[in-house]
DNA sequence: GTTGTGTATATTGTATACAAAATGATACAT
DNA sequence: ATGTATCATTTTGTATACAATATACACAAC
């Protein structure tokens, strides 16, 4: 039997890769906060006309990313402390949902899949490879937000971990105890394994916190 | 000393009106579900051009009320169980996260604000006003989410209870026990006015629990 | 030097134009 | 009756045009 999905996934609106590309300036900050968004500039710089860009710049005033101020037009969302506490404390609790969830409906080969992640971090934190190691523990994350078949919270707890990227500063580096990731994550991963859920719910909590930490370590840091 | 703030509110651009126009068509149900947003259409009905009736279209799709289809076009986003129980189920999560955080931030005049609307909702209910009861609950709900200073919070509430008006067929209606409600709510504010974040969000899970059986039925109902 | 005013320029807000694709109706063949 | 081929129509996707407002700078007045 031949897979007889029509891939109308061929074509994506040229809107969808402005906001895309201008998303991922805004997070990996190549566009600084405070900095205007300046639709004729913009469409030059892509290449595409001002259309696509305005309908770039609307969704990404819902998601937070940029102010608008009326006939003055967009600029990058800035960066303070109060909107990455109050990001990272719905986090916290979403994250602990996610697990909630997970406990309900982990089967063993998302148990198994998490444990190879987690291996995986593991090894990259043995060769110092802080890019690894970052992108590792996202997808360990994932792998969790997966399990729980709530589209809608994935969907939530991806828009909450962009904001948390715009501060990120690969906070990752200053953790002392790197190894402490893995342990904490063993424990989550026998928390689900289980349908632990109470013990799941708690052991997230506190590895979020301990991450938190180091985030507002960092932020502090870097202000000065 | 006057006020001298600028009034930049005066002017709304056409694409936030015409965005809160479609959003509440969808919530109420004035837009049908699966039914096709068509521009032109639209912006003949509505007086506008084609530009800001689609960049209102990107924000209700971000949304998540229109579903797109490239080259097709937007349609009302389908109601379905699965959907309504998700959003339920993140709604729980953040309605106790509200709980918890107006426990550590209520001030008496925030107590005093919910047990007036609280007292609104019981004078509503022996008036047998089912509009008014729905309304003050509302309130009563939004009173909890200001008191958190989690502006995001709030917002993502916000978002999460337009899901729900749309399901809601008036379930108010149902219920046998309204006083139950207000019985719930005076827990709730008992807890917070006590600072006891762990009962606050113990009865505040019940009480949604309760409201979602009631959702839950009365779609099953409608669906018949 | 500061303040105010006027004007040119840049930028947004809205409308329209044009191209490409999807839709739907009709005619035709099986 | 069913399928399909064709073609006009509709609709979206993108670009551009025009109007209204905001911004910036020069220059005058004090």
């Amino acid at each position: 039997m031949v897979n007889l999905k029509v891939s109308y996934d061929e074509y994506i609106p040229l809107r969808d890769i402005v906001f895309k590309t201008l998303r991922e300036a805004i997070i990996t900050g190549d566009l600084k906060p405070g900095e205007r968004l300046m639709e004729i500039k913009l469409a030059n710089e892509l290449g595409v006309s001002r259309t696509p860009v305005r309908e770039a710049i609307r969704k990404l005033e819902l998601e937070g990313l940029v102010i608008m101020t009326a006939r003055k037009g967009a600029e990058v969302a800035p960066i303070n402390e109060k909107d990455l506490k109050e990001v990272l404390e719905i986090r916290k609790s979403l994250e602990s949902l996610a697990c909630e969830l997970a406990c309900k409906n982990a089967a063993s080969e998302d148990i198994v899949k998490m444990r190879d992640l987690n291996k995986a971090i593991e090894k990259a934190i043995k060769e110092e490879n802080i890019e690894k190691i970052t992108k590792q523990d996202v997808d360990f994350h994932e792998a969790i937000y997966l399990t729980t078949k709530n589209d809608r919270l994935v969907h939530m707890l991806h828009q909450l971990k962009e904001h948390i990227f715009r501060y990120r500063f690969e906070y990752i580096k200053d953790m002392k105890n790197k190894e402490m990731i893995v342990e904490e994550h063993k424990k989550i991963i026998a928390a689900i394994e289980q349908n632990n859920a109470k013990a799941a719910c708690k052991e997230i909590e506190r590895h979020i916190e301990v991450q938190e930490k180091y985030i507002l370590n960092t932020l502090i840091k870097e202000a000065k």
